[in-house]
DNA sequence: CCCTTCGCTTCCGTCTGATGGAAGGATCAC
DNA sequence: GTGATCCTTCCATCAGACGGAAGCGAAGGG
């Protein structure tokens, strides 16, 4: 049964990339041995693989799968030349995410050894309301998802936003400057500015944002050239999307 | 059956990431209704998804699955600070491979809009005889893998090496100088220069290399550089190995 | 040094739930 | 309008997945 393998695959996360087979056949909630045998057949096709250890983790195969993924191919290939160029312009964190679900899905993060260094990384799904590009995402999403996620403002440090009043007000903040910014609301030490990238239609496809130390703050004159790698990365999709 | 969903996923590659149901159950060699069903399921994952016009695609939840990869998280995510260097110091395209069977494996590749535009992205196998980071690999591989890479010496320009011997000779070359160099074997118009990055035991653990136009050919002056990166890249490798 | 524990691997008889042919629908081209 | 092509659903059949149990091997403690 698929589902099995599945929930095997899925016991595997940001904060457990390496498990043994009873912590899997646990987190799936299968049978050791059948847990085994699903294993063994992933791992025959490079799915997984088995560290010296005998842990297992999730393998190249995968890897090269997920790296056909239209947010790879359409969105992140497309994007890193501007990305690129805002990284060299300010040497400091440059994000790129999407939706999924209430969520922000960072897509990349393009840094260098004198950028702050941040538990954001490729793959990782942080929530919107407490990060640059989440709110950025987040302002101009649909009605019911902006309500979902004001269902569920979690603090993250003690400058989150929590209150959804003062969240809606935030969000048109959002909408009439163009951009979102955050001070200390996902990591004390650091705030950040994000704007959108608008689709054909309007519609908000991706976030870009960058991360900086508190320290040096004022971000509002990265805005700009955000702006511009917005519109430019946002020329390219449609261009991208078009040709299929 | 498991293997009968590896094979669905295995239908998508490089040249063919959309494909319709009929193309997909054709490639697997399964029923079109089984290969319904199963994709159903995988949809429902979000292992797949599909376009607006019908056709599956490789889903978001298979990307960041894939993200957890060792690949990623312990070798794209430690070279790209020294990526970022290079590509800052060159603004070539700058490339991470690691050797996958008789393939040279792109991990990453950095590039900007002044770069010149190649095929190699991130998660593409390229045969390791045509290319420079190919080679930096093959230098120091197994006899084994050399053996065998020597007996697939297929053409790709008019400039590939393709007598076994001759490759030999290159191969003590570029352990001798401590770099690969291509001049037009694996692309017309553009040349390479590539180094291994080394493992704590002295084994091949990755490759860096640069790849820009023939034109602007003198690419020894490169090697000193990607020899740094390479050797810090290494140090930062064993740290991260060691940690767990 | 032996014994216990814990996790990994293999085996095989049972029976579950995957399978795929067929029929029906949707869409498109001519 | 008609045929071709592709997608979706259904359900009786039976292949082959399932998982309990037993055997291993390594690690640790008495």
């Amino acid at each position: 049964m698929t589902s099995r393998v599945l929930a095997l695959l899925s016991a595997f996360d940001e904060t457990r990339p390496r498990q043994t087979l009873t912590e899997l056949a646990h987190a799936a909630d299968l049978p050791v041995s059948t847990a085994h045998r699903l294993l063994n057949e992933l791992q025959e096709w490079d799915a997984v693989q088995r560290d010296p250890d005998g842990r297992y983790c999730v393998g190249r195969r995968l890897w090269q799968l997920g790296s056909l993924a239209p947010v790879q191919r359409e969105l992140r290939e497309v994007a890193l030349p501007a990305m690129q160029d805002l990284y060299e312009a300010t040497h400091e964190n440059v994000h790129l995410a999407v939706r999924n679900g209430t969520a922000a899905l960072y897509v990349e993060r393009i840094h260098g050894r004198s950028s702050v260094p941040l538990v954001s990384r490729a793959g990782v799904r942080l929530p919107m309301h407490a990060t640059g590009v989440g709110k950025a995402l987040l302002a101009w999403a649909d009605r019911e998802v902006v309500e979902q996620c004001l269902g569920e403002l979690t603090p993250v440090t003690r400058y989150t936003i929590t209150e959804p009043g003062r969240m809606m007000r935030e969000l048109a903040n959002v909408r009439k400057n163009g951009y979102a910014r955050t001070v200390e609301e996902m990591t004390l030490g650091t705030c950040s500015v994000a704007v959108p990238v608008f689709g054909p239609e309007g519609e908000v496809l991706a976030a870009l944002g960058l991360v900086t130390s508190t320290v040096r703050r004022d971000m509002a004159r990265y805005v700009p050239a955000l702006q511009v790698a917005a519109s430019s990365l946002a020329r390219a999709m449609s261009a991208v999307m078009a040709k299929d």
